[in-house]
DNA sequence: GAGTTTGAAACT
DNA sequence: CAGTTTCAAACTC
């Protein structure tokens, strides 16, 4: 594949060179002629593939996830073939991500962090979230190449710095390629127009120079692997050509530079592609090197890519859409890292390797966690898990606060229906989540072990693995991944640690023998996860590999109970502790959705849900003899949460204490945080909870609601602060505020029967419901500019 | 690690 | 809707 876009590269370049026009640009600015061609390609790849994503069915969502499979493959086929539609939505995804990166807006974010893994993830996670919103987004991507001049040349100077000089030489590069595809002859001249445009705006001097490079990092990121061709044939027709001494020496640069840009380009446009990266990075270091990478970065894709084949396609995508597949996927590439890392000394592939490690470390963990986030979403829209476990992932890392995104993502799973407008939710979910993932990762590394979350990276699993990571063994993930079944493992061990830690449950892992991981039994299954290597299920059938049937069953026990993945603690309190108590009467802030029918265990115990949820007990619940030390169900203790540590004998409740006071004390730094980091909706995001709103938390409301949520977790912040919370399933009430809320006053308002209350009716809206309804509503309302919608709706 | 307990989920 | 069975987690040894 390579080879030969670089011969057709080369001659066009010469051709180039030799005609009076070349020369022409060259003076007045080497990058233009390249930006043009480069753009033209990379933009009509784009542009082509870039809708039918967006409303790609689910699977789309988590082709967008599995950034690196596309983008291996979009090398691939824009190589060679690019005929898939997989391809294709690749294309888009990988374009909204570069878009996005170049666009002031994401492009920003990589700037504004000087850690490279911030940038990375930043960048990782924009574009899925651009993704999702998308279909527009798409376009802009084209518009922006078109239209970028209008679009703010200033920003995208700047955004071209904080990128770095590299972009530029890459860009160069980058024009080159396009002109090697040859295919786009018309989209060329779309883009030449553009690029006119561009350059005379640009003509100020920097200015050009910068949008150029802008511009060339962007194309480098839509194509990586014609990058590197690009920059070798560049590199060689370059030097020759003294005309272009601007390139030279941005090439010169890139050469040292390279590797840089080839690290951000990568991480921002495939988010999670390790070896992609590690392979730009090794490559920066020398031509030669970049071809190595050409070939290795092949390889590595092909290793990589699953979407040779169509099973391979799903499980990848979905690895990425769910975090644990992310592991799998990663996994793949992370064994094939560390195994570079260990030999890699000699080949100069393992070298990238390398120095993903090396290097990426930081580049690695973020990378890792914004694809994992990648991988989630995804996933969400397949299945509630990515969400679930993205928040997991937050859980551990914050483990405090809040749970709210779950929700979403399990009400986007439950949907199950891939609507043109749950894409657009499902995108938008993930977007903040990402973020929030984003921040809270880039927070939560520093503060934790930052370790961890480089280990985690290459699997990422976030859940697992970052839970894990930071008591126990990091390294688990990372041998798991490698294939194992987690049955090895011991889940419940690690479960209990996680538990005890106080988060476990953000990472579930199942151990499921006879349900087949299709039943609300297992909890990954439940919680709208993929199990993971983590998990020691048999017959495991929760796998992406498995969506349909996965989603159909979903489908089949939502039919039956709406409800079913709706999170089962629906936590009141923290957005507004005030609301929340509104539903219940029991103190406890949160309260569980159906209520405990405990019986023995006083409910002071794991087997009650309720205190295994970190809520109190309320009237719906059943439980006999209730202790409930989160909150009675009389309602004896009143701030459920507050009261935990008095009867909290057990190691959880330790953990959670711990955690709350973890949560309180990264809530109180993240909350000052905010303002620089995303942090806050990390939290949100990690807070764990689980997903679980699916039951009826249509697609389309989890859309809205994350949007919201966001905002009410951030009014939560500042309203509580602190409150810690011990709980790991819930998911929170604020984002669900519309579909949680019904459920939850349903809840609350049928328990007193003390029976359960499946309560799909509820949700449609009896009286209390709206209580339910309002409270959310209200407390979302403020935190979201999305809120309007809600609004609405609880009217 | 094996066995028991527990309560939710599923089934009738 | 109630009762029973199944299931897997939680827990104990």
């Amino acid at each position: 594949m390579d080879t030969p876009d670089r011969s057709k590269i080369n001659t066009p370049l010469s051709q180039f060179e030799d005609s009076p026009v070349f020369n022409y640009i060259s003076n007045l600015s080497p990058i233009e002629p390249v930006k043009s061609v480069h753009i033209t390609q990379t933009f009509n790849s784009l542009s082509f593939s870039s809708p039918p994503s967006v409303f790609t069915s689910p699977h789309v969502n988590c082709h967008r996830e599995s950034r690196f499979l596309r983008r291996h493959n979009l090398l691939d086929a824009s190589k060679g073939k690019g005929s898939s539609e997989d391809i294709n939505n690749v294309y888009s995804c990988e374009k909204t991500p570069a878009d996005s990166t170049q666009p002031c807006h994401e492009s920003s974010e990589p700037q504004e962090n000087t850690n490279p893994n911030i940038s990375i993830r930043d960048a990782s996670i924009e574009p899925c979230d651009e993704n999702p919103n998308i279909s527009i987004e798409v376009p802009q991507g084209l518009k922006y190449n078109l239209a970028s001049p209008g679009y703010e040349p200033v920003i995208c100077a700047d955004e071209a710095d904080s990128l770095l000089e590299l972009p530029g030489k890459p860009g160069s590069d980058v024009s080159y390629v396009p002109d090697d595809s040859e295919k786009d002859s018309i989209e060329g001249e779309m883009h030449l127009p553009a690029l006119c445009q561009n350059e005379e705006k640009i003509e100020g001097p920097n200015c050009g120079v910068d949008d150029l490079i802008n511009e060339a990092s962007d194309l480098l990121m839509f194509s990586p692997p014609n990058m590197k061709e690009a920059f070798k044939d560049i590199n060689k027709q370059l030097n020759p050509s003294t005309k272009l001494t601007n390139l030279r020496t941005l090439l010169r640069q890139s050469a040292t530079n390279d590797g840089h840009q080839m690290h951000i380009v990568d991480t921002v446009a495939s988010g999670s592609e390790h070896e992609i990266e590690n392979h730009p990075c090794e490559s920066g270091a020398a031509t030669d090197t970049v071809q190595r990478q050409d070939k290795h970065n092949n390889v590595a894709l092909v290793a990589s890519n699953p979407i040779e084949k169509v099973d391979d396609k799903l499980v990848y995508v979905t690895h990425r859409g769910i975090r644990r597949r992310c592991l799998d996927f990663e996994m793949a590439s992370v064994q094939r890292k560390n195994l570079d890392g260990k030999s890699n000394t000699n080949s100069s592939a393992e070298k990238s390797d390398e120095m993903d490690v090396s290097k990426g470390k930081q580049l690695l963990p973020i990378k890792h966690s914004g694809d994992s986030r990648k991988c989630v979403l995804p996933g969400i829209g397949l299945h509630l898990n990515a969400l679930a476990s993205l928040n997991d992932c937050k859980n551990i890392k914050i483990e405090t606060l809040l749970s709210g995104r779950q929700p979403n993502l399990p009400s986007s799973s439950s949907s199950l229906q891939l609507s043109a407008s749950q894409d657009h939710q499902l995108s938008l979910v993930p977007t903040s989540v990402e973020k929030d993932m984003e921040q809270s990762d880039n927070e939560v590394q520093p503060g934790e072990d930052c370790t961890q979350p480089l280990v985690h990276m290459p699997g990422e699993d976030c859940t697992q693995p970052l839970v894990h990571m930071p008591g126990e063994d990091c390294t688990q993930p990372l041998v798991h991944m490698p294939g194992e079944d987690f049955q090895q493992n011991s889940p419940k061990k690690k479960r209990r640690r996680l538990e005890q830690d106080g988060e476990g449950e953000s990472c579930k892992r199942c151990n499921c023998k006879k349900s087949k991981c299709l039943k609300l039994y297992c909890e990954c299954f439940a919680a709208g996860v993929y199990c993971i290597e983590p998990c020691s299920c048999r017959d495991c059938f929760n796998k992406p590999i498995h969506v349909d049937t996965v989603l159909q069953t979903r489908q089949q026990i939502e039919s039956r109970n709406p409800l079913a993945f709706a999170p089962k603690v629906i936590r009141s309190s923290d957005s507004v502790p005030e609301i929340g108590d509104d539903p219940n009467k029991t103190p406890a802030s949160a309260r569980h959705k159906r209520g405990c029918n405990c019986k023995k265990s006083s409910c002071l115990k794991k087997y009650c849900e309720c205190y295994q949820g970190g809520v109190g007990c309320s009237i719906s619940c059943r439980c006999e003899g209730c202790k409930n030390t989160y909150g009675r169900k009389d309602g004896s203790v009143h701030s459920g949460i507050e009261a935990k540590p008095e009867e909290e004998t057990e190691a959880c409740e330790r953990g959670v204490m711990e955690n709350a006071s973890h949560k309180t004390e990264t809530q109180n730094t993240e909350d000052h945080l905010d303002h620089a980091l995303p942090t806050t909706p990390l939290r949100l995001s990690r807070s764990l909870i689980p997903l679980p709103f699916s039951s009826k938390g249509k697609p389309p409301r989890s859309f809205v609601t994350t949007i919201s949520s966001s905002g009410l977790f951030v009014s939560q912040k500042l309203g509580k602060s602190s409150a810690p919370r011990s709980q790991p399933k819930f998911e929170m009430p604020v984002q669900t505020v519309p579909d949680d809320d019904s459920p939850v006053t349903c809840i609350k308002t049928s328990s007193p029967n003390g029976k359960r209350i499946s309560s799909p009716n509820c949700d449609v809206g009896s009286s209390p419901t709206r209580r339910g309804g309002r409270k959310l509503i209200l407390q979302s309302i403020p935190s979201f500019p999305s809120l309007t919608p809600h609004n609405l709706r609880s009217d």
